[in-house]
DNA sequence: CTGTTAGCGCGTTCAA
DNA sequence: TTGAACGCGCTAACAG
């Protein structure tokens, strides 16, 4: 079948032990041997098994990783291939594998993750999603396998390691933009509110209106469900308002490509009429016209560094939890502008 | 530590091959014995350790998932998660776990790839691509390893299992809308000419333009890199002609998008002044406005099939390669309509 | 510096 | 119908 260590060793004229040795680069091997062992590895065609490995070991260097329950249609959106990319950068250097479980519902979810967790196919997992009262956080606390979220936890957020972005921060600042051009009429449209980046961006928001005295009322800040037919929702309600506003805060990149094309529809433009801000900066907002103005929350880093925190964690089961806050950046294009005031009377 | 075999042996007051054979719900074992035994593993909480499965068993129930090395942006594509949940949906049912590698250059993914099968991590892999000349293809068929591709191979289209559309009929078929349509002036923009899925649906598009006797002028066809700012550059390129289109068939969803956004810069309206149809049905499809008319190539099922046929052969490894062709349809929405004639003189 | 031995958890003979 | 013994490929003592 497969070439194997006792191979090697029969080759080399050594014992497999020493072979094993020479895989783990053990010093006490004299360097003459370990080049005959490797040139024969090399010739062979050997690699090591890794469940053979894995069954001793106590590490499997690899890695599970979450997604969301796909009932969630958010799943299509392109922030999960690029965060896979970013989980994958790191892992790969340390030559960590990935295990993958999309599930259709919290329930397959689960299923897999018990899996992964009991059948020790995993040394950790990341979780790609922060749901509140989520039966699969709670059963990895209680085994105390080690796992970090992307995202903000809902409870015990200062026992579980977790990478985000200041999305509190990131509203504020944003808001503050579209303020500093001018806007004063700036209203809010939001995914779900079951979730921290949507109320963490929304309070930046808030914090940054109230910073500027500028008038809040709740009819400005509406709520759909992440994507979906959201964006039409939310154009038909913030235009009918007898005050309607000139600069609009959209909680995700996805949602404001609806909203985009609701306001297109309305006959109104952007950025002349109505100047459009939102986050994360997928690949689609600098294609889509215009171009989004939109928070970099550097998605590929969000996943790199959870990879990293998450093998310290199994490395070093006494690793304390964490926070870890990955910088945002605003990337100024096209769907924001000078607010033009009517000319005076 | 993780509860064995042993222990539910000990805890039953039997020998651990009876457990083992209860977990393989060898018929030989009294239903009796069968029910305490599962009681104990129940109650004890146990779980099958797979790297002592694997190691003894011929079989990983694993399956490597390989995505295109990502400096193709088109990695954002929400193709991919969406193709991930088809397989998972299909391996979860099976309880099948998904292995998955992403690579940034070629020679990543070729690295992780040599582990997984060297290493016996997994059973079989899917190629979420497919490129001229590749490496991994070729390797996978000197070791005789099960793959196999979604889309079309490029060589030995005979011998490698591959699940795919019939691109050429849906190219040909979303053409034909158009001309029913009314439209006589319709150009192709497509991506990379280096895929099949590209010059495929254009072959469609020509025949159907053929057939109907249509103009075929060479510059109405445009290609650019899988969207990137090729929207622009088509746009620019088509309607600066003489004779400028007035339907387009686009060969992704992504690609339009930019196309759209271009043409609404160019302020030309559609589907009023041009029609617009294109492939695949990606979620945003629905979302952006005007809503695309495209040919839902279920990508879902895409997956979940790709799945099904790598399963089968990684049981038996007889199985025949095969093609399995996965139906398509159109699906009408409002990005292409009727031409309006300019009244006669 | 290197070889020998034992054992990781499980499936599979071969006996009983 | 069940148990005992062996081995999958590898690492980790313990010797030497």
């Amino acid at each position: 079948m497969s070439v194997t260590i006792k191979d090697v060793a029969k080759a080399t004229g050594v014992s497999p032990s020493t072979v094993s040795r020479v895989i783990a680069d053990n010093p006490r091997i004299s360097p003459e041997t370990k080049k005959r062992v490797r040139k024969a590895m090399k010739s062979l065609g050997y690699y090591p098994n890794v469940n053979a490995r894995n069954l001793v070991g106590k590490s499997t260097k690899t890695i599970g990783v979450i997604m969301p329950s796909s009932a969630d249609k958010a799943l299509q959106n392109p922030f999960f291939p690029e965060i896979l990319r970013g989980i994958g950068s790191y892992t790969h250097k340390l030559q960590y594998s990935l295990f993958l479980s999309t599930g259709e519902t919290e329930e397959e979810t689960f299923d897999e993750v018990q899996r992964m967790v009991y059948g020790s196919y995993v040394d950790g997992v990341i979780l790609l999603y922060s749901r509140a009262n989520d039966r699969l956080t709670q059963f990895l606390r209680e085994r105390e396998f080690p796992f970090v979220i992307v995202g903000k936890p809902y409870e015990h957020m200062n026992e579980i390691t977790h990478v985000d972005n200041d999305n509190f921060a990131a509203g504020k600042e944003i808001t503050e933009h579209l303020i500093e051009l001018g806007h004063e009429k700036i209203a809010f449209i939001g995914g779900s509110r079951e979730l921290f980046v949507t109320t963490d961006r929304q309070s930046g928001y808030e914090s940054a209106m109230m910073d500027a005295k500028l008038n809040l009322p709740e009819n400005y800040k509406f709520h759909a469900e992440f994507l979906k037919s959201g964006g039409r929702e939310a154009v038909e309600h913030l235009f009918s308002l007898d005050n309607p506003p000139t600069g609009l805060v959209i909680s995700d990149d996805l949602m404001s490509f609806g909203v985009l094309s609701m306001l297109e529809e309305f006959g109104l433009s952007v950025p002349r009429e109505v100047s459009v801000v939102s986050f994360n900066n997928v690949y689609l907002s600098e294609i889509i016209r215009p171009a989004l103005t939109t928070v970099d929350v550097q998605i590929h880093t969000l996943g790199a560094q959870s990879a990293k925190a998450l093998i310290e964690k199994t490395i070093n089961k006494s690793e304390p939890a964490k926070r870890i806050m990955i910088p945002h950046t605003i990337v100024y294009r096209d769907s924001a502008s000078e607010l033009k005031r009517k000319p005076l009377k």
